[in-house]
DNA sequence: CTGAAAGCGCTTACAG
DNA sequence: CTGAAAGCGCTTACAG
């Protein structure tokens, strides 16, 4: 019993010749250990857990299958867990206790997590990797939202821009910080060139396309509307263009938008964007999780480039007669 | 020690003031089974797999989000398995010995098993239900994807087009029925107009975005051109919209294009397309997948509705001087 | 290098 | 209604 287990787990102090019939043998049973029993006695799940506030968006998808990719070839298996409301996001904190035993660790992302919460995690054992948010005393996967937006709006400064609105998301949302950081990009760049953030020109946009609609069609009752918008990712801007283009209005003439991503169908839609490495980041974090339940620390914090994409939905302000 | 059990998880035979007692404690001390123990001990894991070729494409991460909000409520745990390429596929499918004592159940996205392949599953005793494919034997969640097909067909047929393409997928991908439905579909549809279909005319674009720009730029080399195109899925009609008009072609006007799904972006794009309840679909699956571990039979094949939206990407035929 | 023993944390008959 | 006992299928010291 104790030398088949040692056999069949590549562990030294057997024999080749009982190794070799151990696993034949094993082979012709087409045996597998059960992974409950050998977890229960060892501790290792050989699965690791990760935390998505919602699947049907485009960035989580491409995390999820760039995080899955490579624990897949590590061995790992992959339980998926929903944080996307307040209620599914209290009833996964809660269970922690049992996630220590259900898994070798946690990617989380986009997810925020109060310090008391931090140090429960902690306290069940269990190995974080965060994507999206950065922790002081995690290891995390990031892009610099903060830098890559201001990029983004002071593009659109450089066209001539000065009503430049932004379509984000509530600052209800408390659990995720991405989108204040991309707030304060914004921010930024307004400052840097003299121009005050116009409270009207700030519309929630959900993250999704129905969202980004809404929130274009709102700006575009304003007095005077914007004539640039930066939306908080591609699929908002992209139903901002619709909505734009739905009103009689032209992109970029009428109204410039920038994006944020670099979704699959941005070029298609010839938006302008800051890419970041979305899938790779999933494989990133993926990659440093495991090193830590190994053992090995790793570098803490892994900033990943972004890049200002131009295509033709941003152009120069229309010199109006005023 | 077994009363504990017993009060916990609500079975009979167990006093009131008892099991008052011990929830209190439980709840003091945030007490939790041990998920592994339990499964060890009595054969329930309480989750369930999901087989997914591929976890970047719209259709399927919509599919995974409906089945875990479902999932989620009933109190089951999502282990994702990727079965996209042969190595993953093969991978997989040895593993059912170990599946059958790590989930409750199976989901299988769009996973073509041969007639061995599904003995030795049930040999696993594992509860299987299919999304996208349909097996005799099977619980399935389906569309009709022949007839919807020869719908969006019929449609371009009825503007006057003679010359229509399809773009789909290599018929090297044995392991998915779904494109070889829609093809038989499109060829319905050319038969019933009396249209021989032309082998030029079909063209691989391997569900992707930029596999759809590459099989339409394909497409418009052949000499005449198709004046329409059916694409297997909406990634890949945008992907040839994108095409034709960077060879200074207009949609419709030149090329009528139809896509398959409905996806959160077809609107934007104006793209015509056979609309299918994808999120609902991975819900109803979990919903019979859960009712089969319950010990429910339930219906076994459920052939979901489509429709043919008409947007502004399919117009007449125009007439040329011939 | 090998195998007998104890134990991982539960659940399920079974006796009381 | 309650609790002692056996057992789920492994792994890990520990003797040999």
């Amino acid at each position: 019993m104790a030398t088949v287990s040692r056999a069949l787990r590549g562990l030294p102090n057997v024999a080749p010749i009982t190794r070799a019939k151990v696993q034949l043998e094993a082979e012709r049973l087409s045996y597998r250990p059960d992974p409950h029993a050998s977890r229960l006695a060892a501790g290792r799940t050989h699965s690791v857990g990760m935390a998505v506030p919602e699947l049907g968006r485009w960035y989580f998808s491409q995390v999820v299958a760039g995080a899955r990719d490579t624990l897949y070839s590590h061995g790992y298996d992959l339980l998926l867990f929903g944080v996307g409301n307040g209620e599914e996001r209290r009833r996964f904190v809660r269970q922690w206790g049992v996630l220590g035993k259900r898994v070798d660790g946690l990617l989380l992302v986009d997810l925020r997590l109060d310090t008391d919460e931090l140090v429960d995690v902690h306290s069940a054992g269990l190995h974080l990797v965060s994507v999206g948010d950065s922790y002081d005393n995690l290891p995390s996967v990031t892009v610099d939202n903060r830098r890559a937006a201001a990029i983004a709006v002071r593009h659109l400064v450089s066209l001539g821009h000065r009503l430049i609105a932004l379509i984000g998301e509530d600052d209800h949302q408390r659990h995720f910080s991405v989108p204040q950081f991309r707030r304060c990009g914004w921010l930024d760049a307004l400052a840097e060139a003299g121009i005050a953030p116009h409270p009207e020109l700030e519309v929630p946009g959900n993250f999704t396309v129905a969202g980004g609609y809404c929130a274009m069609t709102q700006l575009l009752a304003c007095t005077p509307p914007p004539t640039a918008v930066f939306a908080m990712s591609d699929e908002m801007a992209m139903g901002a263009i619709k909505a734009v283009r739905d009103h009689g209005l032209d992109v970029p003439g009428d109204v410039s938008v920038v994006g944020f991503d670099d979704h699959d169908l941005a070029h298609i839609m010839d938006l302008t964007t800051v890419r970041q490495p979305v899938i790779d980041s999933g494989a990133r974090a993926a990659t440093l999780l495991i090193e830590a339940i190994g053992g090995h620390p790793g570098a803490p914090h892994d900033i990943r480039p972004t890049e200002l994409i131009v295509r033709a939905s941003t152009g120069p302000r229309r010199t109006v007669t005023e």
